[in-house]
DNA sequence: GGGTGCATTGACAACGTTGTCATCTTGGAG
DNA sequence: CTCCAAGATGACAACGTTGTCAATGCACCC
């Protein structure tokens, strides 16, 4: 049983060709201020000539830090949103050089779940993707832990904790009411998956911003889905299935929007001549699907960074950080929305 | 700076209470089969009670293992493909209580880079997506530091290191004559990207199930890709300039697929009714289109879970493994295909 | 009654770092 | 020339676990 390569040099080694005690060595490698030049740059020369990394091991167990952090998420089947949050969460952690370690969770996720993941490795803090960040027992139990922990979502800004938001429930209103002035009259909102705070909030939005253009809602065009391909053209074939068809369809996210233009295709009808499509995140199934989806770009690679980059700083000691950050989205017009009735686009 | 919680019980203190020495406790928890029922029972039970778990930093310092495997990858932006690896790799290491850190690449990886990841982590063993584990140079290295390894990709079969390979091209030949027999003639063909061993497998099949059909390959029918979805239109609307067009068009992936019946659509041709497109994997993608895309399905979480089981169970010292193992693909049909000049589907 | 052998247990070192504290230099002031 | 403070360095313990080896207890045999 190999476990991996030629003996690695450890400190002693490097102080022994540096002729300087371990602790010297370590002194220098953690650039503590009280080293000679001359010692110093033996040091450095030793280390470099054999290939000297000091073991995160050792490093960890003696620092009482496993310098790594957790990152939480639920359901991995939505691809995009999950796979752009890692990638942002993972720029913070190289960058700061810790490790990252994932904590994928099948689609109900307990309290005693999350509670070992920590317990067993010991990571330093956690970042919890949504709807993790929205839950108040998880939230409640990281309290008590007295772990440090991070939420990108739009849910609970408890104190303490850190949190990254996107304004979801703004942006919604602001692109209700880019479709309401087109000319659209009958309007479809597909609701997200009811355990996201982001789907209540998108909801309010549409809310709002159908009453600031003097509309009435409809609870009857408001149909529920889950975030997902599937669930959103079943609620788009509902929807269409109406009597004064909708001449709009908002979903609450880009999956549900393409599934939403299958089922208008399936049906025959002619998108966005017959039907305008809006999704939200501007994922990449957004400029993947046939006519490319208007949307609203959420920027959550970014929001995950500093989601992380904040806990990570935090660990280190910052202090002055502000706690609660919002972020803005941003309205992405693509060939699937167009006035009701509209000659060929 | 807090670093996270209360403080956790360690092996002294379920000594103390059990009353026992820590070596026992450590025999007790490593199921070690010396030790009185009676003793154990004591052992296990302030074991339960003071919520221990062992510090997984100390534990692998003194057995000279971190306990955790790298995953190498690169260019995430190809959703698909690393999202479900990730997935497969990620069960593997769940099952066995490995932790697995991750390690996305640019797009250029360098060997230094992958080396440096290895020292810094010193992770126990690393598994390797395509196209990474194609590249010699990389598999070189760490065979030169006795790093193990598992590949998944149809690349290069090294004596010694572990991998697990889809049988790319008798898949690709397979779908081209499925394709040819419904009686096309005029069959594009678009290529993966090139470092990718998967492309070429893929082109070879192509060129091997027209040659079983009796068709001399046509070098114009032929254009590069570069698994993108954008890389797919681009080359689709080339092929689709071309003077008799092809009826069909069979892409290197699913990504590249969509992105042809994008192409399609924007020169007014119906699928399948006027051009017939396949894919490749059977990513989400695939279902998600309008129509549907038949594609060859890759099981790559069974892939790449296997290829980390045998890495994990080779690192835990299991020799009467094999080294290589193959694995089919299947053909998934759906609406994208039909044959040529078929009345509307 | 005294070995003999096995089952059970514990004391101690070690893994590779960093923190604590003591020791040794060095340079300048008196 | 002596003394002192500051600068530079090292010896040693500690982090929490597992491996080595020795010690203990007990049953069994002659």
């Amino acid at each position: 049983m190999t476990t991996g390569g030629v003996a690695r040099a450890t400190i002693h080694d490097v102080a022994a060709r540096a002729e300087v005690s371990i602790k010297t060595v370590s002194r220098v490698l953690n650039k503590e201020p009280t080293v000679r030049n001359s010692t110093r740059d033996r040091v450095l020369e030793a280390a470099r000539v054999l290939n000297y990394e000091p073991h995160p091991l050792a490093r960890g167990l003696k620092g009482r830090r496993t310098h790594s952090i957790g990152l939480v998420y639920e359901n991995p089947r939505e691809f995009s949103y999950v796979q752009k949050a890692l990638e942002g969460v993972f720029d913070a952690c190289r960058s700061r050089s810790l490790s990252l370690l994932l904590r994928p969770c099948p689609e109900q996720v307990t309290v005693d779940d999350v509670r070992q993941f920590i317990r067993q490795t010991r990571v330093d803090g956690a970042v919890f993707l949504a709807p993790l960040g929205d839950r108040a027992d998880i939230v409640e139990m990281l309290v008590e832990m007295e772990t440090p922990m991070a939420q990108v979502s739009p849910g609970l800004k408890a104190a303490g904790t850190i949190s990254v938001n996107p304004r979801d429930r703004r942006a919604s209103a602001q692109l209700t009411e880019h479709v309401l002035s087109l000319g659209h009259r009958r309007v479809g909102f597909i609701e997200g998956d009811p355990r996201h705070g982001s789907s209540h909030e998108r909801l309010r939005g549409f809310l709002a911003g159908l009453c600031k253009a003097g509309r009435l809602p409809d609870k009857r065009l408001i149909a529920p889905g889950r975030f997902t391909f599937d669930s959103g053209k079943e609620a788009a074939r509902k929807l269409l299935g109406m009597k004064p068809r909708p001449t709009a369809i908002i979903a609450g996210n880009d999956d549900m929007a393409a599934g939403a233009i299958v089922a208008a295709r399936e049906l025959g009808l002619r998108v966005p001549q017959d039907l305008s499509v809006v999704g939200f995140d501007d994922s990449p199934v957004a400029s993947h699907t046939w006519p490319p989806l208007t949307t609203m770009r959420q920027p959550i690679s970014e929001m995950a960074s500093v989601a992380a980059i904040c806990l990570i700083d935090r660990l280190a000691g910052a202090q002055d950080q502000p706690e609660h950050r919002d972020f803005d989205c941003e309205i992405v017009l693509r060939e699937s929305l167009a006035a009701p009735g509209a000659p060929t686009a």
